[in-house]
DNA sequence: TCGGGAACAGTTGTACACAAATAGCCTTCC
DNA sequence: GGAAGGCTATTTGTGTACAACTGTTCCCGA
């Protein structure tokens, strides 16, 4: 029993269940807890989560849909490979569609959205005064959907968000130790720089920045591919 | 029994049986033989197909992620609505994504690509001598993924081909059958002046072409809803 | 000793029975 | 007459047993 079966008998309905389990395997896979290539039993996972496999398959589906999951009859559920040549491909499109934030929709920020960046810009402060491998992943995903807010084109939205959890795991696996205190300081800045663009209110210059960002960090992570 | 029953009993694996179910339903809902708010039966699918509700569900669980489906416990599953106002966001994202796939490793035309553009000409020019509605909508989603091979960055094709089959059933909704001639030589047109781009090896400047296109179709698209 | 083939263990895919949920209808009571 | 509540038919969601498939291992024969 795990904390994620719980949440599943609370669930009220058929939807909420799909989406906790969902999003519960979504990130066990980007954040390494399966790394890649890990064999995946739709029993075993069954049993973890109190439930049969019918409504479990209905997520791993999707995620297989979504390029985290390869399933093979006789073989098993894989966790995908991430090759940074194959994942080049997606970068290229994610910084061109950051840059589409700032110009479809780009909502002017209101309250919400601040109080939203200030709590990032807080993370952000407190993950440099103490580096930590799972604070700065969960830091990474979690402004990433502050950013998403910014735009108000729902399709773009669902889009970026695929092509983001294709390609965060890359991080975690190719950072070396050695650098990990100074990519904390890079992302310390980005997200400084970035609230000060909301707290301006200035949406399309935030998208921008990230893109420049995340054109920077896909050159850094090629070097460290290399190594 | 139907020409989709035995092609599923042909198929080699599991994952052919689902692309065939998955794109057959996907034509029907696109073509608007299942127009939206259709009630779809998963026992009567099954049965007709020849199968039991579980690989269906699948290609139903799949098709309602892309947004053309929507279910609901006891109530059934709906083909999904579609409204102008709302797809004009996806609208707006198509718009940038065309242009993309003249920046994002355009592919330089080889004999493959020339003869597929050189088909399409051809159905084109047919289907301005010979005006007809299922060829009209065929003919558009054929030349809509030869557009896509033009491109190489993968990630790219997908989402494209997602948000296509978001917005083609509006065409068929909303044309009054007075501007169907009209439109039909729009559309010859569009495919001639990119088939010649193709010829010349222009990849770029096709998808500009597509995109101005596609820019004043959705005008156009305003101009009938709102009528 | 090496090679091939068959049996086996383990996995996902499929079929089917039942549970849960909803909408519409009907009854009943105010 | 109208409205509220329950009943029922129909639908999707879930659990479970079995079929199909794959990789491995072990045994037998050359």
């Amino acid at each position: 029993m795990t904390d994620t079966s719980t949440l599943l008998e609370q669930a009220a309905s058929a939807q909420d269940r799909f989406e906790i389990l969902f999003s519960t395997l979504r990130e066990r896979i980007s954040t390494l807890i399966y790394p890649p290539g890990t064999h995946l039993s739709e029993e075993a996972l069954a049993n973890e989560f109190g439930i049969s496999r019918s409504p479990l398959r209905k997520a791993l589906k999707i995620l297989e849909a979504d390029g985290l999951l390869q399933s093979q009859q006789g073989v098993g559920t894989l966790v995908t490979e991430v090759d940074f040549n194959e994942l080049s491909q997606v970068y290229q499109l994610r910084l061109e569609l950051n840059e589409l934030v700032g110009k479809l929709e780009p909502q002017t920020p209101d309250d919400r959205i601040r109080a939203l960046f200030a709590s990032m810009r807080e993370r952000a402060d407190l993950l440099l005064r103490q580096p930590d491998l799972k604070a700065f992943s969960r830091l990474n995903m979690d402004f990433f959907h502050a950013f998403q807010t910014l735009t108000g084109n729902q399709p773009l939205r669902d889009m970026s968000e695929k092509l983001f959890y294709q390609t965060c795991r890359i991080w975690l696996m190719l950072i070396p130790e050695s650098n990990f205190s100074k990519e904390v300081k890079i992302m310390h800045d980005e997200i400084i720089s970035i609230c000060d663009c909301i707290d301006l209110g200035d949406v399309p210059a935030a998208a921008l920045i990230r893109r420049a960002h995340l054109s920077m960090g896909y050159t850094r992570l090629g070097a460290y591919a290399q190594a």
